[in-house]
DNA sequence: TTGACTCAGTTCTAATTTGGAACCTATTGT
DNA sequence: ACAATAGGTTCCAAATTAGAACTGAGTCAA
């Protein structure tokens, strides 16, 4: 299977992946979660190539998670912003944190911290359930196929439980 | 900048992705949290070659995120079983999953759908601030330098706020 | 006791992707 | 006229990946 063919499978992580799975892309997404808009800035920042970062952008751009707008005219000069969808990463971009800075870090801490400006206090956003409002960990989720996979694959069935 | 160094910046992020940033390595995880633990399972269920799978397969051992147990002797085979660690990037894979729902599925909707036990309901999880349980975005958040970061790189600053 | 089969890998090679440096284009400032 | 700035593009060597074939340890059935 070649990794471009993994946003045609029936999973939704997958298709996720087949947008920001590549190398890079997630850091340029962090960046741009940082306030980063240019290329300049986003290369400055990760070092990465000017090659592959300007083939990131556009691809992001392609998928409609960043747009690119024009903030100078004369010469033309672009940045590349965060759209609605962009900003609906940010939970994958949290959570990445939250883990790098439980299992990461050093012995100093985590390298930034996040203050919830709704209560003023220090944390890091936590999963929950947006019906009951509990916590929820891997253990607490159960799975099952939904209309799309029925169609495709009628004898999937989850497995076992996670132990 | 190498691909293979970027576990040593000062950015959570970017040491989580040092780990599961990788192609292929969080398709693997899924396939965990679905209760895949072997590998010709794996291997059937992603489709990617048994050279890549064995190498991130180990690669995710070395770094504690699965453990490799035996589940039976002559001949000796073992399996992969998610660690603390690994059941910990639950919310990373479902942060995924609900973007993958949200933004790549077709009209049949998600492949998969969860329950959650606790309260019996259909539900994607979201993120919420643990101390006062609201639901959390991107723009709810602020960023500051942690003490890590203060003593590598005393002159960051957080970029002006998200649009 | 031979031969097919299972499972979990390893080895090999060709194709693809990446990193890094150099170059290009448009415009402003001196 | 010449350097500087910003945002790329081009080129090539080096690293990574995909896929098929192979290995090895053991079971099972004839």
């Amino acid at each position: 299977m070649r990794w471009r063919d993994i946003g045609d499978l029936p999973c939704s992580v997958a298709r996720a992946l087949s947008v920001v799975g590549d190398r890079w892309t997630l850091l340029v997404l962090r960046d741009a979660f940082l306030g980063v808009r240019r290329f300049g800035d986003f290369h400055a920042d990760l070092g990465t190539s000017r090659h592959r970062l300007a083939d990131r952008l556009q691809k992001l751009v392609e998928h409609g998670v960043l747009a690119r707008v024009p903030y100078a005219e004369r010469p033309r000069r672009f940045e590349y912003r965060l759209t609605e969808k962009g900003r609906d990463l940010y939970p994958v971009v949290v959570s990445l944190t939250g883990w790098g800075d439980r299992w990461m870090a050093g012995r100093d801490g985590p390298p930034i911290e996040l203050v919830h400006r709704g209560c003023g206090r220090r944390i890091m956003p936590t999963l929950a359930c947006p019906e009951c409002g509990q916590a929820v960990g891997a253990r607490d989720m159960q799975v099952r196929p939904g209309r799309a996979l029925q169609k495709k694959a009628p004898a999937w069935r989850p497995r076992e439980e996670l132990r």
